[in-house]
DNA sequence: TGTTAGCACTCAATAAATGTGAGTGCTAAA
DNA sequence: TTTAGCACTCACATTTATTGAGTGCTAACA
């Protein structure tokens, strides 16, 4: 059977009008609200082939019509039109992001918040894994209470604190502070191995006298903050839109999957071509998303993938707006980034 | 009329049953678990007395009945038993919060994490507003992208870092970075008024050329920064466990009103004596939470409040165990924050 | 040959009728 | 004062009827 013109326009207007009223929708409201200038009873044999080509699904014989999971896709590569977002819309955007311009979680925190306000879905967003962090200083502070504070500044602006449990007076903190500043200092953090940390060994115990184990502490203690340095974080935000099109019991295991950041990260960092990337429905191999959709995009700094920002929603969600939105986010994010870390000010 | 002592035990017993079960509770069932020795009709004229004293609520008359809010204010003040937190419980927490114990972010998540898991409700947490946030170092650094950054560190290790968009070289980093270091350093963030920041306006336009613009700038981006240095946040932990027991439209409510942190904030600090602090029901002012408990408690520095740490429920919680694992927790937070900033170890 | 009016049929959802049982209050006897 | 007994109440569950939106099929029509 082919997926003729008329067919199309017929599976064009039961997604449409599912998306608006998430029901079922049956032959007579698409002959009346379409002018398709098509009866009822004709819309009826055009939606048994439809139904029989896998894209519309039944869920009992005296109830209308639902898009598959095939519908979306189909929809989703050949028949989406582009949504325009409105210049109001973006000049807020614009307006809201540039506020926190400099700083890095503030900018990143309030993406996802537009994201979510725009789609009114659930929106993540990674941190970003800067793979070109390097360190400009590190610094070593004497605290009160027997501590010490490692400080590791990158070229980025990202900075790295981390609490050591030794005590070491202004004076030495400050040697050895600056033995580890000298030594890491131009380095990319990819470049940092425990090797080149372990070669600062003979100059702390000459310079300081340490016990061997505080210094072996120390040397793990200093890799860990490099490693720590290229964590990434992720934020969800407005999570709760989950009530609005599942159960309790299904939002409880959305709930649940969402709370796992590891898993959600493997998730997200799957597909990382430059598009916005859709998974609908069964298409997600999660067994939790199986009835959702997830949305995704990339946002780069001097073109590598520095992290995800993406919409959890349903399958019957506006793609063509979500995914607007994402795109024009995303490349606000990359703008911003690029302001912040790479040149002055581009325009 | 009295509330007597066989009352008493019976409103005991209607309680315990209602924690257990969030049904309604029959003469009946009182009269077979609990061998008070009395019949279900005996129990029912005592029931209908508690009634009139407003301690028990009838949902409809052929229903069994609800302890009121006064029912558990009463029970809360007079009745409740010490709960004792099983050893193993006690060990594991001790594990889990002293494995984080150098990072300050990282404890404050654990406990509220712990504290979520203890009670099986939803669990909250202030960072610790420490009022005695002294200066120990300032720091600028040259940053690319025409950025520099400011970097300010406290004696107890909190680390404070923004980004100043503007471009200096890194000797006029090192020399601005070095007129703010000596000017705060020292001191008390509350102590710093904005006349002693100003304070360095002469002494940098004599040693940097910079437009009084950017003069201005920088004093201003300084204060901020400062006044940041006292910000608190609220982490909020397994919000979903209010599904358990509110229906999906009180749920939304609620997790609208959980995502108004400074409102939050409002309501944890309200009673602030060093016990823990338990509002039932109608106690809340705050409407979303007019069927549900809270229970908060202190954790301290020094014997000054530093932060703020809590449970919500439903009123049916186990208001003993809450309380006690609050306690616990409270004391544990207070005793590595000590370890942390004050002494070294006090063991 | 494609389209459509017409009709019998299906079945979820809603409403109405009915039964069940846990719970009550009251009374009278122990 | 306690309690057995009984009539009464009323939410909840179950059954039964009603409704209506939707279907598929057929036969007539352009």
């Amino acid at each position: 059977m082919e997926l003729n013109e008329r067919k199309l326009r017929i599976l064009q207007a039961i997604i449409d009008e599912y998306m608006g009223t998430a029901e079922p929708v049956g032959s007579r409201v698409i002959s009346k609200k379409n002018n398709l200038g098509l009866s009822s009873a004709t819309i009826r044999n055009e939606m048994a082939d439809l139904e029989e080509m896998g894209f519309l699904i039944q869920p009992h014989t005296s109830a209308g019509r639902v898009p598959s999971d095939a519908a979306y896709r189909y929809y989703v590569n050949s028949m989406m039109k582009r949504y325009k977002i409105g210049v109001k819309t973006i000049e807020q955007l614009q307006l809201a992001l540039e506020q926190k311009i400099n700083q890095l979680d503030s900018i990143i925190k309030k993406a996802s918040h537009i994201t979510s306000a725009l789609t009114d879905y659930t929106a993540f967003i990674t941190t970003p894994e800067l793979k070109i962090n390097c360190v400009k200083k590190c610094e070593l502070v004497n605290l009160s209470g027997g501590c010490s504070l490692l400080i590791i500044i990158t070229q980025a602006g990202i900075v790295k604190n981390k609490i050591l449990t030794l005590s070491l007076d202004d004076n030495s903190a400050a040697v050895l502070g600056e033995i580890i500043n000298k030594t890491l200092c131009g380095l990319c953090t990819n470049d940092i191995t425990f090797d080149i940390i372990q070669s600062m060994q003979n100059e702390i115990s000459d310079k300081l006298h340490l016990p061997p184990k505080a210094l072996i502490n120390i040397l793990d203690f200093v890799y860990e903050a490099i490693e720590e340095l290229d964590d990434t974080d992720i934020y969800i935000e407005n999570a709760k839109s989950i009530l609005k099109y599942n159960d309790i019991e299904k939002a409880q295991k959305m709930f649940t999957f969402l709370e796992d950041k590891k898993n959600l990260k493997k998730l997200i960092k799957s597909d990382s071509d430059d598009k916005v990337n859709i998974k609908i429905g069964s298409e997600n191999e999660v067994e939790e998303l199986k009835d959702c959709s997830l949305v995704t995009v990339n946002y780069s700094l001097n073109n590598k993938t520095a992290g995800h920002l993406g919409v959890i929603g349903p399958k019957r969600m506006n793609y063509a707006k979500v995914v607007a939105s994402l795109d024009c986010i995303s490349k606000y994010i990359d703008k911003i980034l690029y302001q912040l870390y790479i040149g002055e000010s581009e325009e």
